[in-house]
DNA sequence: CTTGAAAAGTGACTTTTTTCAATTCTAAAA
DNA sequence: TTTTAGAATTGAAAAAAGTCACTTTTCAAG
């Protein structure tokens, strides 16, 4: 996925090729045992970070948040899961406790596998022993990226940059054809891009008065996908 | 590894657990079977973002730092790594180019072991599955950590925090007892911190001004590093 | 259709960080 | 020991980001 060969996604987001792909029916069978599904509401929370895991979620349909709390109670939002995406995988891999927490942000469906069941098929499927330290370093890659976009980025590219991610993700339960509505509280947006609420507002409304985007009550709507690009690539 | 409980250095660094430590002996010998061992002089480089890997180099001692060059040519060090650490091994788990450089900072010794005996190993061997899963999450929490202190904290605050953390690594390879000298130049510092030289040096002034730490030539010694804590801490 | 609470937005001001243009220091090589 | 290039340092000014106090808008429950 990438928007003018300019924007290599992948580079900004997780691959959204299924963990589970290339798994055995029999190894399929074992990991999905004893799923069970639910839908939870906004702000429901998945886990907590400094929690032990007790198994990882699937997201059917809906959105997730994970992010961290500092000391102050300011949330710094790590990354944005969406439908089709697992989460709540690395706790259990590292046999430590949840390095973040999780939060769903709009009436999601996901699935939820015991850790017991997880780590059993992993002892007995090398395909997804493999398949998991390809994403595991894919992702690595792609925190890594981030690091050096907060470290070196103005606030105003970052929230360009993120402004672009959040839109291709939307466009995945988003109806074909149809102008793709961001929707997000600004208080997360900020919480994305590492900075004050009432900055990311006025960066908005400075690319609201250019065109760049329009606002539908709280909804985003990208108008010039191109000059968000050449803002967020600037510097 | 933590300083007074308050620190737990493995939420700000790699564990430093060998990630060949259970290998079987055959397993071992597979890896290490056309391994080569090399002197690189400072500056040297390992590899380079963008190219594709050949292979897993072993630091047997000395210092390496993995790194990011921006378009403005601008260099965000993402991880400084140690005597008996292993790196560049997550392009080779991606199936993808290296997504950072690696340059070594001091006279280092380095074992190299090509890209296919490291592949072949991990077909036959669980363990290192096992164990590669386990780092690499390990290493995905500590990232998102970094990432929560670049949005989060002060140039300050994440100047103190690096300087506790450098001198932990440089305890791996100094003489017993004797005071730990931090020999890092100010520009990898800044680049590290994610800052500009400058700034690095008005905060190092400001530290020695108020007794925490002094220099010796360009080299640091922290001396009150209960206050360094404090300041990291702070927010 | 109202309405109240939460979210969004504004303005003024402070603090932090960056930038640029010097100058001084350090350490390695001659 | 001297030389000298690269590294470190300093000062001043501009720009970016954060904070605080307040008003307005939105949206969902009644």
């Amino acid at each position: 996925m990438s928007i003018k060969g300019l924007f290599p996604i992948d580079k900004w987001d997780f691959k959204s090729e299924s963990i589970f792909a290339d798994l055995r029916p029999e190894d399929f069978e074992l990991l999905t045992a004893h799923k069970s599904e639910h839908v939870y509401k906004k702000n429901d929370i998945l886990f907590r970070e400094g929690t032990y895991p007790s198994g990882i979620f699937f997201i059917n349909k809906g959105k997730v948040k994970k992010y961290k709390v500092d000391k102050d109670g300011k949330e710094q939002i790590i990354y944005l899961a969406n439908t089709a995406q697992l989460i709540g995988y690395h706790a259990i891999l590292s046999g430590d406790r949840y390095p973040d927490s999780a939060a769903v942000m709009e009436e999601s469906v996901i699935t939820f596998i015991p850790k017991e069941d997880f780590l059993k098929t992993l002892d007995q499927s090398p395909a997804l022993n493999k398949r998991l330290l390809k994403t595991l370093s894919h992702e690595f890659a792609v925190l890594a990226n981030s690091l050096t976009m907060f470290a070196q980025k103005t606030v105003r590219e970052r929230l360009a940059l993120q402004l672009i991610v959040i839109r291709e993700k939307h466009k995945v339960d988003a109806v074909e054809g149809a102008p793709v509505e961001i929707n997000i509280s600004r208080e997360d947006l900020a919480s994305l891009v590492g900075t004050a609420r009432e900055n990311v507002i006025r960066i908005l409304t400075e690319f609201k008065e250019k065109g760049i985007l329009e606002t539908k009550g709280r909804k985003i709507i990208v108008k010039d996908i191109n000059t968000l690009i050449k803002i967020a690539n600037h510097k």
